[in-house]
DNA sequence: CTGTTGATGTACCACCTGGTACACCGGCCA
DNA sequence: TGGCCGGTGTACCAGGTGGTACATCAACAG
Protein backbone atom coordinates (compact mmCIF):
# COMPACT_ATOMS: atom_id res chain seq x y z
CA UNK A 1 0.00 0.00 0.00
CA UNK A 2 1.05 3.23 -0.78
CA UNK A 3 -0.19 5.04 2.07
CA UNK A 4 2.78 3.89 4.49
CA UNK A 5 4.53 5.49 1.66
CA UNK A 6 3.39 8.45 1.57
CA UNK A 7 3.44 9.05 5.66
CA UNK A 8 6.75 8.27 5.55
CA UNK A 9 7.53 10.75 2.76
CA UNK A 10 5.72 13.25 4.87
CA UNK A 11 7.86 12.29 7.98
CA UNK A 12 11.40 12.67 6.27
CA UNK A 13 10.55 15.93 4.66
CA UNK A 14 9.63 17.27 7.90
CA UNK A 15 13.28 15.71 9.20
CA UNK A 16 15.27 17.25 6.71
CA UNK A 17 12.84 20.30 6.91
CA UNK A 18 14.05 20.47 10.85
CA UNK A 19 18.08 19.42 9.64
CA UNK A 20 17.25 22.44 7.13
CA UNK A 21 19.65 20.34 4.48
CA UNK A 22 19.00 17.55 2.28
CA UNK A 23 22.55 16.55 3.50
CA UNK A 24 21.49 13.78 5.99
CA UNK A 25 22.32 10.29 6.68
CA UNK A 26 20.28 7.32 5.58
CA UNK A 27 20.58 6.56 8.97
CA UNK A 28 20.27 9.60 10.63
CA UNK A 29 17.24 10.20 8.90
CA UNK A 30 15.58 6.84 9.70
CA UNK A 31 16.56 7.27 13.37
CA UNK A 32 14.85 10.93 13.50
CA UNK A 33 11.66 9.19 11.23
CA UNK A 34 11.55 6.32 13.63
CA UNK A 35 12.18 3.72 11.13
CA UNK A 36 15.38 1.90 9.54
CA UNK A 37 17.78 2.48 7.05
CA UNK A 38 16.43 -0.96 5.57
CA UNK A 39 12.55 0.47 5.12
CA UNK A 40 13.69 3.64 3.63
CA UNK A 41 15.52 1.82 0.94
CA UNK A 42 12.64 -0.38 0.64
CA UNK A 43 10.08 2.07 0.71
CA UNK A 44 11.71 4.50 -2.09
CA UNK A 45 14.49 2.27 -3.70
CA UNK A 46 17.49 4.55 -3.21
CA UNK A 47 18.78 7.54 -1.42
CA UNK A 48 18.41 9.37 -4.81
CA UNK A 49 14.77 8.32 -5.42
CA UNK A 50 13.95 9.40 -1.82
CA UNK A 51 15.52 12.33 -2.63
CA UNK A 52 13.64 13.38 -5.54
CA UNK A 53 10.63 12.60 -3.86
CA UNK A 54 11.13 14.59 -0.90
CA UNK A 55 11.90 17.39 -3.46
CA UNK A 56 8.55 16.90 -5.19
CA UNK A 57 6.39 16.80 -1.91
CA UNK A 58 8.29 20.26 -0.86
CA UNK A 59 7.09 21.71 -4.08
CA UNK A 60 3.41 20.83 -3.73
CA UNK A 61 3.57 22.18 0.13
CA UNK A 62 5.35 25.33 -1.43
CA UNK A 63 2.74 25.95 -4.31
CA UNK A 64 -0.20 25.55 -1.77
CA UNK A 65 0.85 28.01 0.41
CA UNK A 66 2.32 30.85 -2.12
CA UNK A 67 -0.80 30.31 -4.47
CA UNK A 68 -2.44 33.53 -6.57
CA UNK A 69 -5.03 34.48 -4.03
CA UNK A 70 -3.12 34.30 -1.05
CA UNK A 71 -3.60 38.27 -1.09
CA UNK A 72 -6.76 39.82 -1.84
CA UNK A 73 -6.67 42.58 -5.21
CA UNK A 74 -5.79 45.92 -4.83
CA UNK A 75 -3.90 44.84 -2.03
CA UNK A 76 -0.46 47.49 -1.80
CA UNK A 77 2.73 45.39 -3.40
CA UNK A 78 4.11 46.90 -0.27
CA UNK A 79 1.99 45.11 2.11
CA UNK A 80 2.02 42.00 -0.49
CA UNK A 81 6.18 42.19 0.09
CA UNK A 82 6.42 42.93 3.52
CA UNK A 83 4.06 39.92 4.59
CA UNK A 84 5.99 37.87 2.58
CA UNK A 85 8.90 38.65 4.20
CA UNK A 86 7.51 38.48 7.57
CA UNK A 87 6.22 35.07 6.49
CA UNK A 88 9.28 33.83 5.09
CA UNK A 89 11.73 35.37 8.00
CA UNK A 90 9.62 33.47 10.45
CA UNK A 91 11.48 31.59 13.04
CA UNK A 92 9.12 28.36 12.42
CA UNK A 93 10.10 29.10 8.56
CA UNK A 94 13.44 28.73 9.03
CA UNK A 95 14.28 25.08 8.69
CA UNK A 96 12.66 25.19 5.14
CA UNK A 97 14.55 28.34 4.39
CA UNK A 98 17.68 26.74 4.74
CA UNK A 99 16.29 23.64 2.82
CA UNK A 100 15.10 25.80 -0.24
CA UNK A 101 18.85 27.18 0.04
CA UNK A 102 20.32 23.71 0.50
CA UNK A 103 18.37 22.73 -2.71
CA UNK A 104 19.31 26.03 -4.57
CA UNK A 105 23.01 25.39 -4.21
CA UNK A 106 22.39 21.85 -5.49
CA UNK A 107 21.12 23.69 -8.59
CA UNK A 108 24.45 25.90 -9.09
CA UNK A 109 26.42 22.91 -8.60
CA UNK A 110 24.55 21.36 -11.08
CA UNK A 111 21.99 19.01 -10.69
CA UNK A 112 19.48 19.25 -13.21
CA UNK A 113 16.73 18.13 -10.40
CA UNK A 114 17.46 21.24 -8.21
CA UNK A 115 17.77 23.43 -11.01
CA UNK A 116 13.81 22.73 -11.86
CA UNK A 117 13.06 23.35 -8.35
CA UNK A 118 14.26 26.32 -8.32
CA UNK A 119 12.66 27.52 -11.61
CA UNK A 120 9.72 26.39 -10.05
CA UNK A 121 9.70 28.57 -7.26
CA UNK A 122 10.79 31.33 -9.25
CA UNK A 123 7.54 30.61 -11.80
CA UNK A 124 5.59 30.58 -8.75
CA UNK A 125 6.77 34.17 -7.04
CA UNK A 126 6.43 35.72 -10.25
CA UNK A 127 3.43 34.61 -10.97
CA UNK A 128 2.20 35.64 -7.44
CA UNK A 129 3.93 39.44 -7.85
CA UNK A 130 2.39 40.13 -11.03
CA UNK A 131 -0.92 40.65 -9.74
CA UNK A 132 0.29 43.39 -7.63
CA UNK A 133 3.24 44.93 -10.06
CA UNK A 134 2.32 44.89 -13.75
CA UNK A 135 5.65 45.88 -14.42
CA UNK A 136 7.30 42.06 -15.21
CA UNK A 137 10.95 43.94 -15.08
CA UNK A 138 10.41 45.56 -11.62
CA UNK A 139 9.40 41.48 -10.28
CA UNK A 140 12.42 40.20 -11.54
CA UNK A 141 14.33 42.76 -9.62
CA UNK A 142 12.48 42.28 -6.53
CA UNK A 143 12.84 38.54 -6.77
CA UNK A 144 16.55 39.29 -6.93
CA UNK A 145 16.44 41.43 -3.97
CA UNK A 146 14.40 39.24 -2.11
CA UNK A 147 16.79 36.17 -1.93
CA UNK A 148 19.30 38.56 -1.10
CA UNK A 149 17.76 39.79 1.40
CA UNK A 150 16.93 35.78 2.57
CA UNK A 151 20.46 35.13 1.98
CA UNK A 152 21.98 37.77 4.62
CA UNK A 153 19.21 36.90 7.14
CA UNK A 154 19.82 33.55 7.16
CA UNK A 155 23.66 34.14 7.86
CA UNK A 156 23.26 37.74 10.25
CA UNK A 157 19.89 35.78 11.86
CA UNK A 158 18.37 39.98 11.57
CA UNK A 159 15.48 40.51 9.05
CA UNK A 160 15.45 44.40 9.17
CA UNK A 161 18.12 45.02 6.46
CA UNK A 162 15.84 42.60 4.44
CA UNK A 163 12.76 44.16 5.27
CA UNK A 164 14.37 47.27 5.00
CA UNK A 165 15.51 47.27 1.65
CA UNK A 166 11.96 45.40 0.05
CA UNK A 167 10.12 48.64 1.76
CA UNK A 168 12.42 51.03 -0.10
CA UNK A 169 12.15 49.24 -3.15
CA UNK A 170 8.48 49.45 -2.47
CA UNK A 171 7.84 52.61 -1.37
CA UNK A 172 6.52 54.27 -4.77
CA UNK A 173 4.70 51.99 -7.82
CA UNK A 174 7.29 53.79 -10.36
CA UNK A 175 5.10 55.27 -12.94
CA UNK A 176 1.60 55.55 -11.60
CA UNK A 177 -0.12 54.89 -8.44
CA UNK A 178 -2.93 53.51 -10.26
CA UNK A 179 -2.93 49.24 -9.89
CA UNK A 180 -5.16 47.39 -11.81
CA UNK A 181 -5.71 43.97 -12.39
CA UNK B 1 60.69 25.94 6.21
CA UNK B 2 56.84 27.79 5.91
CA UNK B 3 57.30 28.49 2.17
CA UNK B 4 56.32 25.19 1.39
CA UNK B 5 53.23 25.28 3.07
CA UNK B 6 52.55 28.93 1.80
CA UNK B 7 52.52 27.18 -1.81
CA UNK B 8 50.96 24.55 -0.39
CA UNK B 9 48.08 26.37 0.40
CA UNK B 10 48.08 28.56 -2.80
CA UNK B 11 47.65 25.13 -4.38
CA UNK B 12 44.79 23.83 -2.05
CA UNK B 13 42.97 27.19 -2.38
CA UNK B 14 43.58 26.87 -6.13
CA UNK B 15 41.88 23.88 -5.79
CA UNK B 16 39.11 24.46 -3.61
CA UNK B 17 38.12 27.56 -6.65
CA UNK B 18 38.36 24.75 -9.22
CA UNK B 19 35.90 22.53 -7.16
CA UNK B 20 33.72 25.29 -6.23
CA UNK B 21 33.25 24.66 -3.11
CA UNK B 22 35.11 23.43 0.49
CA UNK B 23 33.93 19.65 0.45
CA UNK B 24 36.92 18.54 -1.55
CA UNK B 25 37.92 15.29 0.37
CA UNK B 26 41.73 15.45 1.60
CA UNK B 27 42.21 12.69 -1.06
CA UNK B 28 41.20 14.04 -3.80
CA UNK B 29 42.60 17.65 -2.91
CA UNK B 30 46.00 15.95 -2.40
CA UNK B 31 45.50 14.64 -5.90
CA UNK B 32 44.87 17.69 -6.94
CA UNK B 33 47.51 19.50 -5.72
CA UNK B 34 50.09 16.32 -6.57
CA UNK B 35 50.70 15.85 -3.07
CA UNK B 36 49.45 13.36 -0.61
CA UNK B 37 47.06 13.65 2.96
CA UNK B 38 49.93 12.47 4.50
CA UNK B 39 51.39 15.65 3.90
CA UNK B 40 48.67 18.06 4.12
CA UNK B 41 48.06 16.71 7.58
CA UNK B 42 51.35 17.40 8.28
CA UNK B 43 51.59 21.04 7.12
CA UNK B 44 48.38 21.94 8.23
CA UNK B 45 47.83 19.48 11.23
CA UNK B 46 44.47 18.92 10.57
CA UNK B 47 41.60 19.26 8.07
CA UNK B 48 39.79 22.15 9.62
CA UNK B 49 43.00 24.08 10.48
CA UNK B 50 43.65 24.01 6.53
CA UNK B 51 40.05 25.03 5.67
CA UNK B 52 40.25 28.07 8.46
CA UNK B 53 43.54 28.83 6.28
CA UNK B 54 42.42 28.77 3.39
CA UNK B 55 39.27 30.76 4.20
CA UNK B 56 42.12 33.40 5.52
CA UNK B 57 43.81 32.99 2.42
CA UNK B 58 40.89 33.66 0.18
CA UNK B 59 39.50 36.67 2.52
CA UNK B 60 43.26 38.15 1.71
CA UNK B 61 42.33 37.72 -2.29
CA UNK B 62 39.45 39.38 -2.27
CA UNK B 63 40.58 42.21 -0.18
CA UNK B 64 43.06 42.88 -2.59
CA UNK B 65 40.79 42.67 -5.54
CA UNK B 66 37.95 44.49 -3.98
CA UNK B 67 39.38 47.53 -2.04
CA UNK B 68 38.61 51.53 -2.21
CA UNK B 69 40.28 52.82 -4.78
CA UNK B 70 39.83 50.11 -7.49
CA UNK B 71 37.61 52.60 -9.18
CA UNK B 72 38.51 56.50 -9.84
CA UNK B 73 36.32 59.23 -7.39
CA UNK B 74 33.62 60.32 -9.22
CA UNK B 75 32.85 57.57 -11.39
CA UNK B 76 28.93 57.01 -11.73
CA UNK B 77 27.40 54.59 -9.04
CA UNK B 78 26.05 52.77 -12.11
CA UNK B 79 29.46 51.90 -13.78
CA UNK B 80 30.63 50.88 -10.62
CA UNK B 81 28.08 48.76 -10.27
CA UNK B 82 27.79 47.25 -13.85
CA UNK B 83 31.66 47.02 -13.94
CA UNK B 84 31.62 44.98 -10.45
CA UNK B 85 28.88 42.89 -11.71
CA UNK B 86 30.65 42.20 -15.49
CA UNK B 87 33.86 40.98 -13.09
CA UNK B 88 31.67 39.02 -10.68
CA UNK B 89 29.67 36.78 -13.36
CA UNK B 90 32.49 36.47 -15.87
CA UNK B 91 33.53 32.88 -16.57
CA UNK B 92 36.45 32.96 -14.77
CA UNK B 93 35.44 34.04 -11.92
CA UNK B 94 32.77 31.18 -11.28
CA UNK B 95 34.88 28.85 -9.21
CA UNK B 96 35.32 31.50 -6.80
CA UNK B 97 31.95 32.91 -6.70
CA UNK B 98 30.73 29.29 -6.08
CA UNK B 99 33.27 28.99 -3.41
CA UNK B 100 32.04 32.03 -1.95
CA UNK B 101 28.73 30.92 -1.80
CA UNK B 102 29.75 27.59 -0.04
CA UNK B 103 31.80 29.54 2.75
CA UNK B 104 28.26 31.38 2.87
CA UNK B 105 26.21 28.56 3.46
CA UNK B 106 28.65 27.46 6.02
CA UNK B 107 27.79 30.75 7.54
CA UNK B 108 24.31 29.97 7.97
CA UNK B 109 25.04 26.58 8.83
CA UNK B 110 26.52 27.54 12.11
CA UNK B 111 30.36 27.86 11.46
CA UNK B 112 30.82 31.13 13.27
CA UNK B 113 34.71 30.99 11.37
CA UNK B 114 32.58 31.48 7.90
CA UNK B 115 29.91 34.06 9.48
CA UNK B 116 33.47 36.00 9.92
CA UNK B 117 33.74 35.60 6.63
CA UNK B 118 30.72 36.72 5.25
CA UNK B 119 30.70 39.77 7.30
CA UNK B 120 33.63 40.92 6.30
CA UNK B 121 32.89 40.67 3.03
CA UNK B 122 29.89 43.03 3.47
CA UNK B 123 32.36 45.20 5.12
CA UNK B 124 34.84 45.59 2.42
CA UNK B 125 31.97 46.14 -0.31
CA UNK B 126 29.85 48.76 1.40
CA UNK B 127 33.19 50.36 2.05
CA UNK B 128 33.74 50.51 -1.54
CA UNK B 129 30.54 51.22 -2.16
CA UNK B 130 29.72 53.90 -0.11
CA UNK B 131 32.71 56.14 -2.03
CA UNK B 132 29.98 56.08 -4.74
CA UNK B 133 26.49 56.12 -2.67
CA UNK B 134 26.64 58.36 0.39
CA UNK B 135 23.28 56.98 1.52
CA UNK B 136 23.84 53.80 3.60
CA UNK B 137 20.62 52.63 3.23
CA UNK B 138 20.91 52.69 -0.59
CA UNK B 139 24.22 50.70 -0.23
CA UNK B 140 22.87 48.37 1.90
CA UNK B 141 19.55 47.32 -0.19
CA UNK B 142 22.28 47.73 -3.35
CA UNK B 143 24.54 44.72 -1.82
CA UNK B 144 21.24 42.50 -1.26
CA UNK B 145 20.28 43.11 -4.35
CA UNK B 146 23.65 42.12 -5.63
CA UNK B 147 23.77 38.95 -3.38
CA UNK B 148 20.45 38.00 -5.14
CA UNK B 149 21.63 38.60 -8.55
CA UNK B 150 24.77 36.19 -7.82
CA UNK B 151 22.38 33.76 -6.70
CA UNK B 152 19.96 33.63 -9.58
CA UNK B 153 23.08 33.91 -11.78
CA UNK B 154 24.55 31.06 -10.27
CA UNK B 155 21.63 28.62 -10.78
CA UNK B 156 20.86 30.02 -14.05
CA UNK B 157 24.24 31.09 -15.52
CA UNK B 158 22.20 34.16 -17.26
CA UNK B 159 24.18 37.26 -16.36
CA UNK B 160 21.38 39.36 -17.68
CA UNK B 161 18.46 39.22 -15.23
CA UNK B 162 20.92 40.57 -12.59
CA UNK B 163 22.27 43.41 -14.57
CA UNK B 164 18.82 44.61 -15.88
CA UNK B 165 18.11 44.49 -12.16
CA UNK B 166 21.24 46.39 -10.97
CA UNK B 167 21.09 49.34 -13.68
CA UNK B 168 17.00 49.46 -12.74
CA UNK B 169 18.27 50.23 -9.08
CA UNK B 170 21.21 52.46 -9.95
CA UNK B 171 19.43 54.45 -12.54
CA UNK B 172 18.60 57.75 -11.52
CA UNK B 173 21.11 59.06 -9.31
CA UNK B 174 19.28 59.71 -5.85
CA UNK B 175 19.66 63.24 -5.63
CA UNK B 176 16.64 64.08 -7.79
CA UNK B 177 14.19 66.30 -5.97
CA UNK B 178 11.26 63.03 -6.46
CA UNK B 179 13.42 60.54 -4.17
CA UNK B 180 13.84 61.16 -0.42
CA UNK B 181 15.31 59.42 2.19
C1' DC C 1 -3.63 -26.85 6.05
C1' DT C 2 0.03 -24.84 2.73
C1' DG C 3 2.16 -21.42 -0.19
C1' DT C 4 2.92 -16.78 -1.41
C1' DT C 5 3.63 -12.12 -0.49
C1' DG C 6 5.15 -8.03 1.75
C1' DA C 7 7.16 -5.81 5.99
C1' DT C 8 10.93 -5.92 8.89
C1' DG C 9 15.47 -6.89 11.69
C1' DT C 10 20.27 -8.22 11.70
C1' DA C 11 24.34 -8.77 9.84
C1' DC C 12 27.03 -7.71 6.49
C1' DC C 13 29.57 -5.49 2.30
C1' DA C 14 32.73 -2.26 -0.18
C1' DC C 15 34.01 2.17 -0.10
C1' DC C 16 35.22 6.61 1.62
C1' DT C 17 36.43 9.81 5.57
C1' DG C 18 40.01 12.20 8.56
C1' DG C 19 43.83 10.82 10.95
C1' DT C 20 47.88 7.91 12.83
C1' DA C 21 52.08 4.55 13.43
C1' DC C 22 56.05 3.47 11.77
C1' DA C 23 59.63 3.02 8.96
C1' DC C 24 62.72 5.15 5.76
C1' DC C 25 65.59 8.54 3.76
C1' DG C 26 68.40 12.54 2.94
C1' DG C 27 70.68 16.54 4.68
C1' DC C 28 72.66 19.14 8.43
C1' DC C 29 75.51 19.66 12.69
C1' DA C 30 78.99 17.91 15.95
C1' DT D 1 81.97 9.45 11.30
C1' DG D 2 77.62 9.51 13.78
C1' DG D 3 73.22 11.04 15.19
C1' DC D 4 69.36 13.83 14.94
C1' DC D 5 65.47 15.75 12.36
C1' DG D 6 62.17 17.07 9.10
C1' DG D 7 59.89 15.37 4.74
C1' DT D 8 57.67 11.42 2.89
C1' DG D 9 55.38 6.76 1.60
C1' DT D 10 52.73 2.82 3.10
C1' DA D 11 49.84 0.59 5.68
C1' DC D 12 46.57 0.94 8.68
C1' DC D 13 42.58 2.45 11.87
C1' DA D 14 37.77 3.52 13.47
C1' DG D 15 33.72 5.40 12.05
C1' DG D 16 30.37 6.44 8.72
C1' DT D 17 28.17 5.88 3.87
C1' DG D 18 24.59 3.71 0.66
C1' DG D 19 23.05 -0.65 -0.22
C1' DT D 20 22.30 -5.94 -0.01
C1' DA D 21 21.53 -11.02 1.62
C1' DC D 22 19.07 -13.64 4.24
C1' DA D 23 16.05 -14.99 7.57
C1' DT D 24 11.85 -14.19 10.00
C1' DC D 25 7.14 -13.22 10.74
C1' DA D 26 2.26 -12.17 9.85
C1' DA D 27 -1.46 -12.06 6.77
C1' DC D 28 -3.88 -13.68 3.30
C1' DA D 29 -5.21 -16.99 -0.71
C1' DG D 30 -5.95 -21.65 -2.27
Amino acid sequence: MSGDRDQLLESCLAAFIQAGTLDLSLDLLAKKVGSSKRMLIHYFGSRENLEVMVMGRLEERLRDRFRVGSFPAGTPLRAVVTALWEQTTSLESRGVLRLIMDVTRRGWSGSARAKRFYKEQQRLWIELLKEFQPDPAAVEALLQLFQGAVLAYLVTGNREPGRRALVGMTKDPPVDENIQR
